[in-house]
DNA sequence: CGAAAAAGTTGACCTGAATCAACACAACTG
DNA sequence: CAGTTGTGTTGATTCAGGTCAACTTTTTCG
């Protein structure tokens, strides 16, 4: 048997995908469709536990995962690191690497995985040539700039209860554009993967899992969550405590 | 006197303007340069305390400031504001409202300010015929990813200590890139603002300011700093506590 | 399969930052 | 220029979440 996961190539196609819609985007002509199928030249299989890309590697592509679950964390020199990030199918990563032409975070697998190679000078040649392909690496980008405003906020200025109802309730709607339920997920992450993300200690996140099980809100087994009152999760988030009247 | 200090128009060019290293690319050729000129089509004053845009607004620019001093900021449901970044001349702002063509955020100019108002639409015309324009684009973005991974950093595992210094010397490194002093700044903002950036409550942002004051780190007069050892500074960002032996 | 390691839970206690409160000072404004 | 408002400082107290520790459950691997 062949147990080499990293570095396997796979010559393959975007057009007949079924995560096209997450990465790519809509509307393309079928010669244009042919181009972009060019541009995604190969796949790679990621091992559970181990990095896609690393802290200080050269960037040369952005990643789409195919399958497979990710964090991304950076590090200071002291030791203690900051997961930025979870990502699921159809999400791209690698950006942070254009500027410098290094990547400034690690990606590591949360279990065995398989990503879209992009090489990003065929990415920046295509878009200059499909402007639907432009404007959808400008919105890729955008949105995670976004999307890190929404963290700041949650780190900046939520407590424990409401960061953990934010982030079940993002994990389970991103799920649920990908088919999965809506109701149901299985965590691919520890506690303290997640307490990192969320700028909380493990300790904390197993108390306050076991708090909303208490009052109801989830059933948690282990990494198996069932939310069996999203609005409440939702009531913590956007008006925690006290408002006038 | 005219106070309309909001939409006044004026015809200008990047090709002789002192910031152009900061805002443009490098190494375009003089026609290259004209082309430029006429996506900067216009300026745009913005008084203190109004805003250069808000959540909601339409997108259609960006905008590159060339005096004056912003933050950026996003408000919950119930009130709650959370500072994303301050930003200075040079810099570029407006990215979060590609992808959905509305900002996310409130775009407030903290003193006087003036920007150029650089049309989308046209810097992605132009940037599909200039490679280093696009590549340009491409690394403003991806350098605005990088910033906010390393304010989660600081928001997720930092302390109130470790927050402030990381604060100031960002501050000082960039307005030392403009040619100001390396050692001494004005704040722009107040402690509620910094505190809001930093996660903290602004009688901690004062509280810790005191405190590098006393151990003769600093020296703060209102919004008037000194730094008088960056190094102590540096010291407590990246080495805080105990480390072994 | 069984031992060891990794992951998760829960309790007791501690502490850093929030909260509440009083006051000082600067900067506007009529 | 006196009064008001916005901003900043400092002290006393509280509390959310961190820390330390004991223990259980699950996973991994020889």
């Amino acid at each position: 048997m062949n147990d080499a996961m990293n570095s396997t190539s796979i010559k393959v196609a975007c057009s007949n995908c079924n995560l096209r819609e997450l990465c790519m985007p809509l509307g393309l002509s079928d010669s244009e469709m042919a181009q972009i199928d060019d541009v995604v030249a190969t796949r790679r299989k990621v091992a559970r536990g181990t990095n896609l890309f690393s802290h200080g590697d050269k960037f040369n592509a952005l990643f789409a995962i195919r399958t497979g679950f990710f964090k991304t964390r950076i590090s200071a020199e002291d030791g203690r690191d900051q997961v930025t990030g979870f990502q699921m199918a159809g999400e791209i990563i690698g950006l942070d690497g254009i500027v410098s032409d290094k990547h400034t975070c690690d990606a590591v697998a949360l279990e065995d995985a398989e990503v879209c190679v992009m090489p990003f000078d065929r990415i920046e040649e295509l878009s200059r040539e499909i402007t639907s392909l432009q404007r959808h690496v400008h919105k890729i980008m955008s949105r995670e700039i976004v999307r890190e405003n929404g963290v700041m906020m949650l780190l900046g200025s939520m407590r424990a209860e409401e960061r953990l109802a934010a982030f079940l309730l993002n994990l389970v709607q991103r799920l649920h554009a990908r088919g999965f339920s809506q109701s149901e997920l299985v965590l691919r992450m520890t506690r303290e993967e997640i307490g990192s993300y969320l700028g909380l200690k493990l300790e904390t996140v197993s108390r306050t899992f076991s708090k909303f099980a208490e009052d109801g809100m989830v059933e948690v087994k282990q990494r198996h969550v069932r939310i069996l009152n999203a609005d409440a999760l939702r009531l913590i988030v956007n008006s925690t405590s006290c408002q006038p009247l």
